[in-house]
DNA sequence: GTCAATTCACATGAAAGAGACCACGGTCTAGTG
DNA sequence: CTAGACCGTGGTCTCTTTCATGTGAATTGACGA
């Protein structure tokens, strides 16, 4: 584009309309007011939380469900509607919400207890100090804040995956130490069985009350987008169907409204760049389909050396055989590829590792079988379509510099 | 033919090491009055 | 005398290796019908 045109573009940019009125609505962060289809699991965490308007200590609270069916922006709602009864009554009550997967914030227990004490304005270096001090401050930091501490540990099951369950116990027994203050935990988790695998003694202290979220039916799931298309689109400037497309794909998709959403604002986007006045049905084709690449896309690029490396080795194999992988065929490759390009190869362990987190991202499909006599082993095979298969091959390549 | 033992090729777990990053306190050094 | 540079120690965190143990069905081989 010559720099002529480039003005061009934007003056014309300028003078189309956008399909939009307030595209933010539409983005995960934002809290609508009113939230549908969750009155009975609002009125649960409600009336659990309410005693800590007397300054009673409110049962923990353990909620899960399925993602994107509404737990953590339930939770924020009853909890900042009871913030602001604390603050117009006076009461000394805390609201902290912490994400354990938010990398490098609170994915490790010195970090969640450091983000902790930060929230109460306590200084912590990012590292270099034994956790029992981080507890030490942030005990005191608890103590001195005299009232009801509410702590939310969105997706906790991923911070125990990671370093295990101490953790959990250590915070509920912080109770027990502290004279001024209490601690209420709400844990939230979108992996159902997460509480069977924690230590009894944690489990019964972290789930005194259990609530679990459903995910939305496709009905549901239209209400939703209407309320919120209502604010982000402007009027008219949807095709009829589109709305009930959209929810019938999330709802295929284990009724996740965020995932939902986001198929709205991206085949919006589609729409405006497109020059069309109005979302059409095709358009939340397209749009599943680019959310779907840009997906992989990002998997892909943001993947270690190490994982390209094992992930190009099973593609190749696939591209050439219609057969079976096995975690064997992959490492030989493996090891090959990575002399090839001048990498140190990593041992066996490590690699069956990575293939383990390449299924967890979706990327490939695994199955540990046994062949008999001739051992056990992982069977994999690619969980994206073999039309794609090239085209990833290309970006790995790409990454590898091969 | 039947049944238990064996065997293979990894899976899976646990522990520990390497190297990067960081805080903190002590020591050294150069600049200043 | 003092501020800043520079070390050593001790801590976390991530990625990885090493060592050890587990696993499930095909295969094998002994046994009896």
């Amino acid at each position: 584009m010559t720099q002529k045109g480039l003005s061009d573009f934007f003056s014309k940019y300028m003078g189309t309309s956008s399909v939009f009125k307030n595209k933010a609505v539409l983005q995960s962060a934002h809290t609508p007011d009113t939230i549908l289809h969750r009155d009975k699991e609002i009125t649960a965490i409600a009336s659990i939380l309410a005693p800590s308007l007397r300054l009673d200590k409110p049962s923990n609270i353990f909620i899960y469900g399925k993602a994107g069916c509404g737990k953590t922006l339930s939770a924020r709602h009853v909890t900042k509607e009871i913030e602001k009864h604390a603050v117009n009554n006076n009461i000394n009550l805390r609201v902290l919400y912490i994400n354990c997967k938010l990398k490098k914030i609170a994915d490790t227990e010195y970090r969640l207890i450091a983000q902790l004490s930060r929230e109460y304005g306590k200084a912590i270096p990012p590292t270099g100090l034994p956790t029992d001090e981080v507890y030490k401050t942030f005990h005191n930091a608890v103590d001195s804040s005299k009232g009801i501490n509410i702590i939310i540990l969105d997706e906790v099951d991923e911070l125990v995956k990671k370093v295990g369950d101490e953790i959990l116990y250590n915070l509920t027994r912080i109770n027990d130490e502290l004279k001024n203050s209490k601690i209420s935990l709400i844990g939230i988790s979108n992996d159902m069985v997460f509480l069977e695998a924690l230590d009894p003694r944690v489990r019964s202290s972290l789930s005194e009350e259990e609530i679990m979220f459903a995910p939305y039916n496709a009905l549901q799931l239209q209400d939703i987008l209407i309320q919120r298309a209502k604010e982000a689109f402007k009027e008219g400037s949807i095709q009829a169907g589109v709305i009930e497309k959209c929810a019938a794909y999330a709802a295929r998709e284990h009724g996740d409204a965020r995932r939902c959403m986001e198929l709205l604002r991206v085949a919006g986007e589609i729409a405006e760049r497109n020059n069309f006045d109005k979302v059409a049905i095709e358009h939340i084709d397209s749009a599943d389909e680019k959310i779907e690449r840009d997906r992989l896309m990002v998997i892909l690029t943001t993947q270690p050396k190490q994982s390209q490396a094992t992930l190009y080795s099973i593609v190749s194999i696939s591209i050439g055989n219609k057969g079976n992988i096995f975690t064997g065929d992959v490492y030989e490759l493996y090891k090959g590829i990575c002399t090839r390009i001048g990498l140190r190869p990593l041992t066996q362990r490590r690699v069956s590792d990575i293939i383990a987190e390449l299924d967890m991202l979706g990327i490939i499909n695994v199955k540990v079988i046994s062949k008999g006599r001739y051992g056990r082993t992982r069977e994999i095979s690619l969980s994206v379509p073999g039309t794609a298969t090239p085209r990833i091959k290309r970006i790995l390549e790409d990454a590898l510099s091969l």
